[in-house]
DNA sequence: TCAAAAATGATAACAATTATTAATTTATAT
DNA sequence: ATATAAATTAATAATTGTTATCATTTTTGA
């Protein structure tokens, strides 16, 4: 895999990000400083860093995937609400994968824990209980 | 909600299944029996019945949702080769949400737990390491 | 510095899903 | 049973997220 400005540009902007942002957040953003950056290019990099394992593809909310620049093991929480993806800065549970792997012939390489449930914002704001499960 | 025959069919057509099919399988499925029944109509109602309760709508993996017929809480593995998703009958661990809500400000309803690796199938056909990670 | 390999930007193509709409079906109050 | 309002349908257009194509530009290494 041979250099890239833009490839660069890709990690860096995701880097930023505390959230979890869409490949088209990551775009817009980048317009804004290299205005010929195109969305393909966005997606085929981002891509890349994520079967690399640079970046990791968070695949857990219907729709757009979501990217993290933090690849070491943690989980997360999706808000059914508005679907905003937040870190949960819990001990990872390493045993799951030891009994899981009684059950199931494949090998397991991990696990995505993903809690669900309502956010902070969505709470106040009483978009919580009115389209409940707006996600679902 | 009013009665309707598709919707019906709909449900029977996902309680047949113990692997987790998209929507546009049980369209194909459904058109054999009743050859009038519209695409529309199958997302349609799996979107009900998902928003009812009656069924689970899985969303952890990339592309097209998945469904289960089965709404007890249960696990799920996912092949990182080929996408299938299977079930996981271990006993889930309730402790986790009490845990997670510690870390977050929001309300925790639940979580999944994805355990992730390559399906006894794509080991055996060398499927695995060839494309190592094609659904990353 | 030149040629092969890799990457890019622009955009077409594709896949998954939702929206629209006229026609049909269901529930309901007479 | 009948009329009517509300819900649902089939067909299909539209939208969204993503990948493929391809001519042009960059990178790399002899």
């Amino acid at each position: 895999m041979n250099y890239s400005r833009q490839r660069e540009e890709v990690q860096e902007q995701l880097s930023f990000h505390h959230d979890h942002p869409t490949a088209d957040v990551i775009y817009s953003e980048l317009r804004e400083k290299d205005p010929t950056i195109s969305l393909a290019t966005v997606y085929r990099n981002l891509k890349l860093l994520a079967q690399n394992g640079t970046i990791r593809r968070l695949t857990f909310v219907s729709g757009a995937d979501h990217f993290d620049s933090n690849i070491d093991p943690h989980y997360h929480f999706v808000c059914d609400c508005c679907g905003k993806v937040i870190d949960v800065p819990m001990q990872v549970a390493e045993t799951l994968d030891d009994t899981a792997s009684k059950y199931i012939s494949g090998n397991i390489t991990g696990h995505d824990l993903v809690f669900r449930g309502v956010c902070d914002e969505c709470m106040t704001s009483g978009r919580s209980s009115v389209g409940s499960g707006d996600m679902l």
